[in-house]
DNA sequence: ATGGCTGCAAACACTTTGCATCGGC
DNA sequence: GCCGATGCAAAGTGTTTGCAGCCAT
């Protein structure tokens, strides 16, 4: 099942109304993640011109709240929204600003927990330069 | 050497004044860590009423870009600032808000460095219930 | 047809900036 | 005394909210 219709699923299920615009916003995180609300506006205005910010915002809380998407602060910056898969950790490029994501190790939560803390969610981030980057700035 | 006076060294290798604002904005940082702006802003208010809320978010710049304090964003919320000592995990509890630190896995730096990422920094925190929360949440 | 959803604009919260004054060095 | 730092207020961002009309159900 593609992450969106699991995403359309999730809102019947919740009852909650399938618009065009939460159909279309839900494609345009699934298809490119880590954007921001401002650039996924700009994107969603292209097939739907009138669609509002407001309506973007609303619809990514919506879409957070109910478990579809997780939103996360990319070095420093604003908030970045994608559909909610596994966990993964974020390697964000000071340099392009790229972000690769790399499975989440188990042990994290397992260390947590061992203290009594319980956890549900977590937010990784490691801020340096991508393997393109290093070598740009090894050779000048 | 305390963090305070380190911190107030740094200032004045790099060149930049000391002066009393700064001096109390480090030791408030200093004793109360995970503190955002405004609560910042307040306890520097109790000392030096005259104090502007510009000079607060000046300083924390200043503070960052010196090195000194490190802000992270805890569980959604606003930016919150702490000292930079040894690298380590946020526990934040979704609960009472509580902050716990614990120090962090060096497997990380050394997993993402596998892959010809180069860390500079980074961000990590676990969300959930603190252990005093898990325990009223059973009891209740 | 009814209530949720949208677009628009105004309100909000947080952070930065311009400028005259002040004070560390 | 010089120049950086401060306080105040105004401007900038990013995000939320009030409201009249619209449209999915």
């Amino acid at each position: 099942m593609s992450a969106r219709s699991s995403a359309l699923e999730t809102l019947r299920a919740a009852g909650r109304r399938i618009t065009p615009e939460r159909d279309l916003l839900v494609r345009i995180i699934d298809r490119n993640p880590h954007l921001d609300a401002t650039e996924i506006y700009r994107l969603a205005r292209k097939t739907r011109p009138r669609i509002g910010l407001a309506t973007v915002y609303r619809t990514l809380n919506l879409l957070k709240e109910l478990g579809v998407v997780r939103a996360s602060e990319l070095g420093e910056a604003h908030r970045h929204y994608e559909v909610r898969g596994d966990e993964h950790v974020h390697l964000v490029c000071s340099e392009c600003g790229r972000v690769v994501d790399v499975p989440a190790p188990k042990r994290l939560r397992a260390q947590a927990e061992a203290r009594g803390f319980q956890v549900e969610r977590y937010r990784l981030e490691l801020i340096g330069r991508c393997a393109d980057c290093a070598a740009r700035c090894e050779e000048s």
